[in-house]
RNA sequence: GGGCCAUUAGCUCAGUCGGUUAGAGCGCGCCCCUGAUAAGGGCGAGGUGCGUGGUUCGACUCCACGAUGGCCCA
């Protein structure tokens, strides 16, 4: 006879192969289907709320691994939260205007912004960053992220913009802002102003001169100089096309200088350095004729080489004597230092140079249009016919490299608008302490770049993006901008469809309050001011024109979560703007994460080559596997990337599921709610297994809590492989297919499983999102009054109440035997003398605790021992079921057929050995009593009792 | 060159307050099972705790310097 069909082999809907690339996709489309957002968001009407602001991405190409991690790691933790019983409105948005979106224009359409007029251009702009916005969404929902997706913010909308330009009149009216002539990073390429953090920078050629500038006034200085001798200071520069705007030379104050005579002239430079110098710009034989400090040396003058100007002595903190001379170049109109030198010693600022980078006039004519890095040869040639040229090389070093088309960048003095950051510093530093931060560690990092930070140039000479609302006055020049205009051009943006074109397509007159008069000199006469704002003021106001403006979300956000590099970005723009406006800081707390590396720790990066595409590792392993993946590692650190690290998180992926699979098939024959067993009438098997999943809730919350979001992984993963499969199922597996399918036993474990699986369904939930809501529709098959989709559950607390610590400290130690159990079976299986552990026969001889541990747990009574209640309320008149003696515990424990347990002395011994008797046909177990049973010879009795009562129920 | 951070088994991580023989899962090797089966189980081998000094009765843990790597800045 085939008994297979006596046992409780159950099947399942949840297939073992997930097919996730091909599936998930059903899952997206059912929450759209279902207005899951919506649904959960209604599910929580009153609960506290939790609101993580999102940055926004830009909206320019597929969305890349970093926008994959970073979207997913803000899904895990806003839907953590909303199981925790929070309301998390997520409103996700784009950053859509700037400079990538105009190159990308130029690049996709073919277009030159100059060929077209600006409302043409801007219409471009906005066409391709919208097609952006519709795919990254689709991806990002892809990937299983849950928002409000049809309501995003996209700082292009007209309210966006409104509050943006509302935003920067009230900063403008606090005084917060100011127009100058500054030197800022300038990319001649793509004709516009770079913020700091728009440049990058790379390892360029330069070529390394020394230039001689003679002294007009040495002689007042030093009193060793010969009359008539000619003194000159020897300066070191990579960018000979500075030198036309050279108005000054910098010492540093502090350092020792010597003037020392080199054939017939002079030459100042820095003692430390006068042997270097001496041998670099060929001065040969040196001797050092005179000392002084450079604090005694102000007041000295140098004559420009090429031009009939002077070149004054000043000082300057940046004066460092490790290379060059120590007496620096200073061209006010190309440096920040030497801009900061100028302002003090009053030099004079000058930028010959226009918005391509070409000379203009004032270099004279044998530079004049020539473009400025181009034209260094002429410069030297320049220089060498003056004289003043001693030495040109070659030289190696980091130069900054404009982000878009990573060529170098220029210094030039230009009109900029600036965020007067000396003003903000103090509070800013306040509200960082005021905030949390994670890693802790964050708030360092961005205390200290607050704290040297220089003003923030928020101007660009470009069209994509939102205009700055200021006005200049045709007469005096004044330059006009307040509250009050900035609203009535906020109201413009307001009431006009495509927003800030308004600005675009109007006169000033049309754009200003009416009968608005030049506060100087009462001109009305004006003209628009030609800047936008950076994208970074942009984004930078998100929390004045997104959290500030919804209802239903509010100031300030409970999180930002961002890549780390965000700390010198959005975190600092967003906290500039806040503090602009007078508010507290828009973050009660910042979470950072880390980066991508390859699998030699090397960063990823399009021209290396090792970049991976989240849409490859979703469509090959499935958005989950991708989740699990960002859960893997301490996303806080750098995170490595290769094959082989996916291939480990399918695999423990494939663990999981398959123990929800287990599970899952093992239930099919269990109704929640009349065949769950109280846990005081649980098997102790059974109750450990629960006290080890309250264990787990409590660890996996722990973790969530702290952001230790791969512990959740480790966690989960651990008990699937270590408490569940490789222990708890594996003893479980002869009771739940060959008891009674309502033994008390039987029941008491499903009741155990039922309990875990909910557990473990709940909290993978915010990281495995779609395998969880496939398994929560299998739970909700067998218990309908579950909520509608897993994401609307309730997070599981820890109970410690289901097992005692007495309990689970036995059990410790039985576990720690059963080890040695395994380990003596083990040897056995060597030996020969068993074939299989569940055909062995173990003898253990205790002593003491041990031997007192082993007694109670076989006595203690198991429930398969009685008849279950089915069996005894039989109403059969016929011969009374056979008592059907469940394996004792120990066997079970150990999954063997007998045990037997000695008194001894000492240690713990264990010894297996070939189980004496035949083997059931129905449940495997070897014992001598199989055969004493008339109608079913080939079964043990406990397997007959079953039979024979499953015969009876049928018939 | 400066700031912040990291470094524990092939991989990813644990390790409380400084205290026995440094743990887990995966992977790997050998074996078992075929009633979780494109599954499941058992055993085993893997570590100079980045290096060098120091503090201490005692250091993976604390300190200093260095190496390597990451992010940011110059």
């Amino acid at each position: 006879m085939d008994y297979r069909t006596t046992l409780n082999l159950l099947q399942t809907e949840f297939p073992m192969r997930a097919n996730l690339p091909a599936r998930e996709p059903d899952f997206v489309r059912w929450w759209e289907e279902n207005d899951i957002y919506a649904q959960v968001r209604q599910a929580r009407v009153g609960a506290p709320r939790w609101i993580l602001h999102d940055g926004p991405p830009y909206a320019n190409g597929n969305l890349h691994l970093g926008q994959a991690l970073n979207k997913i790691l803000k899904d895990i933790a806003i839907k953590y939260k909303t199981l925790r019983g929070y309301d998390c409105p997520y409103v996700p948005g784009w950053d859509t205007q700037g400079l990538p979106t105009e190159l990308a224009v130029q690049r996709e359409y073919g277009l030159n912004r100059h060929q077209v007029d600006v409302l043409t251009w801007r219409g471009k702009c906005r066409e391709l960053a919208l097609k952006y916005v519709d795919l990254q969404r689709e991806q990002f929902k892809r990937l299983g992220v849950r928002g409000d997706w049809e309501h995003p913010y996209l700082t292009l909308s007209p309210q966006y913009q409104a509050r943006q330009v509302e935003a920067f009149g009230k900063i403008a009216e606090r005084g917060l802002v100011y127009r100058a002539l500054r030197p800022v990073y300038w990319c001649y390429r793509c004709e516009t102003a770079l913020a700091e953090d728009e440049v990058e920078y790379a390892t360029k050629s330069s070529p390394s001169i020394y230039v001689a500038f003679d002294l007009t006034n040495a002689h007042d200085f030093f009193s060793s100089l010969p009359a008539g001798a000619r003194a000159r200071v020897l300066i070191w520069t990579t960018t000979p096309w500075t030198i036309p705007g050279n108005t000054g030379i910098t010492l540093s104050g502090g350092a020792t200088y010597v003037l020392a005579r080199s054939g017939e002239d002079y030459y100042l430079v820095a003692e430390d350095l006068l042997a270097a110098t001496a041998a670099a710009a060929h001065l040969g034989e040196c001797e050092s004729v005179e000392r002084k400090r450079g604090m005694d040396l102000v007041g000295l003058v140098a004559q420009h080489p090429l031009y009939d100007r002077p070149s004054p002595i000043a000082l300057g903190e940046h004066v460092v004597l490790d290379q060059g001379t120590g007496a620096v170049h200073t061209a006010p109109g190309h440096g920040l230092e030497d801009y900061e030198v100028a302002r003090e010693y009053g030099l004079e600022i000058i930028s010959p140079l226009d918005d391509y980078g070409r000379f203009t006039a004032e270099a004279g004519s044998a530079l004049e249009g020539q473009v400025c890095d181009q034209a260094n040869e002429q410069v030297l040639e320049l220089l060498t016919c003056a004289g003043a040229l001693l030495e040109r090389g070659e030289i190696d070093h980091e130069y900054p490299h404009c982000w878009r088309c990573h060529l170098p960048v220029i210094y030039r003095a230009t009109k900029q608008w600036f965020m007067d950051i000396e003003k903000l510093r103090t509070p800013a530093l306040a509200e960082i302490a005021r905030a949390d931060w994670m890693p802790s560690w964050g708030e360092a990092r961005i205390s200290g770049m607050v704290e040297a930070r220089p003003d923030w140039c928020i101007s660009r000479q470009r069209t994509w993006g939102v205009p700055i609302p200021a006005f200049h006055c045709t007469a005096c020049e004044q330059t006009l901008t307040n509250e009050t205009i900035a609203n009535h051009v906020r109201d413009l943006i307001l009431a006009h469809p495509r927003g800030a074109d308004v600005w675009f397509e109007k006169s000033a007159e049309e754009l200003l309050p009416p009968g608005t008069v030049c506060p100087e000199c009462g001109g009305s006469s004006f003209t628009k001011e030609g800047d936008i704002m950076s994208v970074w003021f942009d984004s930078g106001v998100s929390h004045y024109a997104v959290l500030r403006a919804h209802e239903e979300l509010g100031y300030p956000a409970d999180c930002y979560l961002e890549g780390d590099d965000q700390y010198q970005c959005w975190f600092q723009t967003s906290l500039w703007c806040a503090t602009a406006l007078g508010d507290p800081a828009p973050f009660r707390l910042v979470v950072g994460h880390a980066f991508f590396v390859d699998e030699t720790g090397t960063k990823m990066s399009k021209s290396k080559g090792n970049i991976i595409a989240p849409q490859e590792i979703q469509d090959k392993y499935g958005a989950d596997v991708l989740r699990l993946w960002f859960t893997y590692a301490d996303f806080r650190r750098k995170m490595f990337c290769s094959e082989a690290i996916f291939e480990q998180v399918a695999d423990a992926y494939r663990r999981i599921r398959n123990t929800l699979r287990f599970l899952l098939t093992n239930l099919q024959d269990f109704d929640p709610a009349t065949d769950s067993v109280p846990v005081e009438e649980m098997r102790a098997l059974d109750r450990w297994a629960l006290g080890q999943t309250s264990a787990l809730v409590e660890r996996v919350t722990h973790g969530f809590d702290d952001w230790d979001l791969h512990l959740f992984y480790h966690h989960l993963h651990a008990f699937c492989a270590r408490e569940l499969s490789s222990f708890y199922l594996d003893v479980l597996k002869d009771t739940l297919y060959t008891d009674l399918p309502d033994a008390p036993a039987r029941r008491s474990a499903q009741t155990a499983l039922w309990q875990i699986l909910q557990r473990l369904v709940i909290m993978s939930a915010p990281v495995l999102t779609f395998t969880a809501e496939e398994a929560w529709q299998q739970c909700r098959r067998l218990d309908p009054s579950q909520p509608l989709s897993v994401q609307m559950a309730d997070w599981p607390v820890p109970d410690p109440t289901v097992a005692d610590a007495e309990l689970m400290a036995r059990w410790d130690r039985l576990m720690v035997i059963r080890e040695q159990v395994m380990v003596a079976l083990e040897e056995a299986k060597q030996a020969g003398t068993v074939k299989k552990p569940l055909e062995a026969h173990v003898t253990l001889t205790a002593a003491g605790a041990d031997l007192e541990l082993l007694r109670e747990y076989e006595a203690e009574l198991s429930p398969s021992a009685s008849p279950s209640p089915s069996a005894s309320a039989s109403p059969s008149p016929g011969p009374a079921p056979s008592p059907s003696p469940s394996p004792s515990p120990l066997p079970e424990l150990f999954i063997v057929s007998q045990v037997r347990i000695e008194e001894g002395a000492g240690e713990l011994q264990v010894q297996a050995q070939a189980a004496e008797g035949e083997k059931c046909a129905r449940c495997w177990m070897v014992l001598p009593e199989v055969g004493s049973d008339q109608e079913y010879p080939d079964l043990c009795p406990r397997c007959a009792g079953r039979v024979r009562t499953l015969v009876e129920l049928g018939s």
